[in-house]
RNA sequence: GCCCCCAUCGUCUAGUGGCCUAGGACGUCACCCUUUCAAGGUGAAGAUCGCGGGUUCGAAUCCCGCUGGGGGUACCA
């Protein structure tokens, strides 16, 4: 593609797309369509009193998320979008997706797929998009020559070894680089006229010589004096726009209404509020967020063990307990209240009750919801869930089914549910050390096969019934219960921790019981017969 | 260096001048339940509201300074 930078200087446009394609289109209809569960009822319920007021009085916001395709969704990223969603949801809005990709030496195109993807996985499905700012050039050179042409941007010549030259010496100097505004010197025509020569040149945003006042919504107001912003580069000498330029003309050209992104970006924002007054147009709202750390207060990388929305997948965490703790982390309804449905969230939010300090993330908090969540899921899409993560191959889904109840509970994640189920397929291939040592005792072989004897005259093995043999058993054998279950325990599961032990034998089934049980007796008699 | 932001139990937070002897949740500890481990139940410990000055009859809440943390300072996003 050409993007000779010439063309700022004449005013051949290629048709803008302002509007996503029509295969974009159609896919996000049906992604929309897919996520009926996450619409939030917001109509009929608790906005009733406020949304006479709202709909009369401002227009319906329309806000994006805009990652780029630089690395995965971090969490950071999916708290954003979810506040995004939230604020959109909350108040009949748009959320809309946006990918911007302007910067061809980091972006990894195949990341945004994987971007959208987490995203649906959350439940953070957009009601327009995405666009991508690579399909859009046509617009920022538009934008850049009616700056240039308004005298409200200038070509600049330097070089950029000739800036970094320029910013060593200040360093060294110990002083503050910032662009000379040499280029504002140039007159127009002898600009054009270099230009039109072929001679690279960036374009710059004249910034007015005056104090920017930010009131932004979470942050407070916050004011950057005159001065302390250079003329910054709206256009690369190859043709690309930069970050801030394309920006503020897609929100503008989105009618974006309120911008919520991280803090990270507040002092980007007098740049982006100068820019929106030279564009003409009214800068939107801004939500600054408060960074997410990681426990240790560092900000947060893959060394905090995850940092992306598709790990956290992998660990099997479930999407809805993530959205849940994620929008806790900076946002709270108030009374007190912790677990919610997206629905509830939805209905509660508000920009108002964001703090602005950053905060840990502690993964101790999110398994505990996680384990919250999962108590909820039935059994059924349980398994589902679990088979991405492997299930036992050698045991009937059937008997997995009625597993999962006594699994569950005792389950923090699907990784650590699907290890539980593992013992449900084969039999222990080694004991626990701590538990053979205690109760390998050679009394307990004798014990294991009456046991089993005793269970197989059973007409049935449900666990009342078993239960009844064992304590029956171990008050003759003059041993109390947990003597008897222990040693049962470890044949079965080889460890000493496990569900409640007879409801575990009646799924287990009689077969699998005598086997393993008999296995144990033989060890130990085997261990015990010295040779 | 310069510019900007932040600061309540270990962590997430409630709190917007008197209702605070600072509330909830995770985590921790104890007890109960119990055949083990979890879950669940009950309870406890845990914050001189970063520090120092103001303002006020009264401050976690308002103002100033300091300290600490974070972000920005690109022809990255």
């Amino acid at each position: 593609m050409s993007l000779r930078t010439n063309s700022l200087t004449t005013n051949v446009e290629p048709q803008i797309a302002v509007t996503a394609t029509r295969a974009e289109s159609a896919r996000s209809a049906s992604r929309r369509g897919t996520s009926g569960k996450l619409t939030t009822g917001d109509d009929t319920g608790s906005l009733q009193t406020g949304s006479y007021h709202h709909k009369l009085m401002t227009p319906a916001p329309r806000v994006r998320f805009a990652p780029s395709p630089t690395g995965s969704l971090h969490v950071g990223g999916a708290r954003t979008a979810l506040y995004n969603w939230l604020f959109a949801r909350r108040h009949g809005g748009t959320f809309i997706l946006r990918i911007e990709d302007t910067d061809v030496d980091r972006n990894r195109p195949e990341l945004v797929d994987q971007i959208l993807e987490a995203m649906t996985w959350l439940g953070l499905t957009w009601d327009e998009g995405p666009y991508r700012q690579s399909e859009r050039y046509g617009l920022y050179r538009e934008a850049a020559t009616r700056l240039l042409a308004e005298g409200m941007a200038y070509r600049a010549f330097e070089t950029s070894e000739e800036l970094e030259a320029a910013r060593k010496a200040a360093d060294a100097a110990g002083e503050t680089f910032r662009y000379s505004g040499a280029g504002r010197a140039i007159p127009s025509e002898e600009s054009d006229r270099r230009a039109a020569a072929g001679e690279p040149f960036v374009i710059r945003l004249k910034m007015p010589n005056e104090p920017i006042v930010v009131d932004d919504l979470v942050q407070g107001r916050a004011e950057f004096p005159a001065g302390s912003l250079d003329d910054f580069v709206l256009m690369r000498s190859d043709g690309h726009p930069l970050y801030h330029f394309s920006v503020c003309v897609d929100d503008v050209a989105m009618r974006i209404t309120h911008v919520v992104r991280g803090v990270d970006h507040l002092p980007n924002t007098p740049k982006h509020v100068a820019l929106f007054r030279a564009l003409g147009a009214e800068a939107p709202k801004f939500a600054h967020l408060g960074m997410i750390l990681g426990a240790d207060g560092k900000k947060l990388s893959k060394r905090h063990g995850a940092a992306g929305a598709e790990e956290f997948r992998a660990q099997g965490l479930l999407p809805e307990a993530l959205v849940n703790f994620l929008a806790l982390l900076g946002w709270s309804p108030g009374e007190d209240r912790e677990r919610m449905t997206v629905a509830e969230m939805a209905s509660l939010f508000s920009l108002e009750r964001i703090g602005p300090s950053p905060s840990r993330f502690d993964h101790e908090k999110l398994a505990w919801l996680n384990g919250q969540y999962l108590q909820d899921v039935a059994e059924p899409r349980l398994l589902e869930l679990l088979r991405p993560f492997g299930l036992p191959e050698a045991c009937p889904e059937e008997t997995l089914l009625r597993a999962l109840p006594l699994q569950k509970p005792r389950a923090k994640t699907l990784v650590e549910l699907a290890q539980a189920l593992a013992v449900y397929g084969e039999d222990p291939a080694t004991y626990d050390p701590a538990g053979l040592k205690k109760f390998g005792k050679a009394a307990n072989a004798p014990l294991l096969r009456t046991f089993v004897e005793r269970i197989s005259a059973l007409p049935s093995l449900g666990h009342a019934g078993v239960e009844e043999v064992a304590r029956t058993l171990a008050a003759e054998s003059g041993v109390k219960l947990g003597d008897l279950a222990q040693p049962v325990r470890l044949a079965l599961t080889g460890t000493l921790a496990s569900p409640p032990l007879f409801e575990m034998i009646e799924v287990l089934g009689l077969e699998t019981t005598r086997r393993r049980a008999l296995a144990l007796a033989a060890k130990i008699e085997a261990e015990a017969a010295p040779s």
